[in-house]
DNA sequence: CGGGGTTCCTGGCCGC
DNA sequence: TGCGGCCAGGAACCCC
């Protein structure tokens, strides 16, 4: 399940394959979620660029600056080579003009393409709304703070929102809390904890980033290579095994429709 | 407009 | 070995 790690170790690797090419064919699996893959046609790439979990690839083209946007869902895949000969969960492919082929493969079709005018994310409301990046000077602890404060939702359902700070999913959510020390369904943060939480969160996921990403099942890199960060995961799907911190076995509930593994000892509320 | 509920999807795994 | 049932979950979408 790419989160910000995983799409931001893909866009390093994709930008310098994509620079400068141009996209002279595509083809969409039929489903609006895809379609707007072959409006790409025509353009060429000249960066590739990353908000949140969202996969940025800027498009000149002869209407002006776009961008062919790109979230990989839960099972999404990108890479670049020979044509693709099929496959059963192909979603898109774009021809370029070097003869290589971007595809994009989607077992589970939570992912979704759009192209819009560059910046415009109206039709992505999730991206229109997104929080500050957190490695960006604006994500503070006092922005933290006074963000989550502002709802009476659990914490790790407004880190999960993308809205407070973009890019978090549910692994990195459940790392970074154990981390911090603060219990998922807490409501409130003062000064103290937002700044642990916020310095829990950069941590982890620069960590992350170093180690190119985690690898539970589906995501790969471009090269198809796995990550490695899976091997230092603290907390997320270690319910049932002892706290690395006190030895207290790590339990498992569920918050906002999502399975959260935490600490009853050392994460308080 | 925030928030709650629903929906989209299929492979892997479990129990019988 | 086969199969029904359940689980994984990000974000769009609908409704109040």
């Amino acid at each position: 399940m790419p989160e910000l790690p995983e799409v931001e170790t893909i866009r390093a690797q994709l930008a310098p394959e994509l620079r400068g090419a141009a996209v002279t064919d595509a083809w969409a699996f039929p489903s609006a979620k895809f379609t707007d893959a072959v409006l790409a046609v025509g353009g060429r790439f000249t960066d590739v660029r990353r908000r949140g979990k969202y996969l940025l690839a800027d498009l000149d083209t002869g209407d002006g600056p776009a961008e062919l946007v790109i979230h990989l869902g839960m099972t999404g895949r990108l890479s670049v080579g020979a044509p693709p000969r099929g496959g059963a969960h192909l979603r898109a492919s774009w021809t370029l003009d070097d003869g290589r082929h971007l595809r994009f493969d989607d077992v589970r079709r939570f992912g979704r393409v759009a192209v819009v005018p560059r910046g415009e994310h109206g039709s992505l409301p999730t991206l229109a709304a997104l929080g500050p990046e957190p490695f960006d000077e604006a994500f503070t602890a006092e922005h933290l703070r006074a963000s989550v404060n502002a709802s009476r939702r659990a914490l790790k359902t407004q880190l999960l929102s993308q809205r407070v700070v973009a890019g978090v999913g549910n692994i990195y959510a459940d790392e970074a809390l154990w981390r911090a020390g603060i219990h998922p369904a807490a409501r409130r943060l003062g000064p103290a904890r937002a700044a642990a939480l916020r310095d829990a969160l950069v941590a982890v996921l620069s960590e992350a980033i170093a180690h190119g990403g985690t690898t539970l099942r589906d995501y790969r890199q471009v090269d198809g290579g796995e990550g490695r960060n899976q091997l230092r995961l603290e907390c997320y799907g270690r319910h049932g095994l002892p706290c690395r911190r006190c030895g207290e076995t790590l339990a498992r509930t569920v918050i906002d429709a999502r399975s959260t593994t935490y600490c009853r000892r050392c994460q308080r509320r």
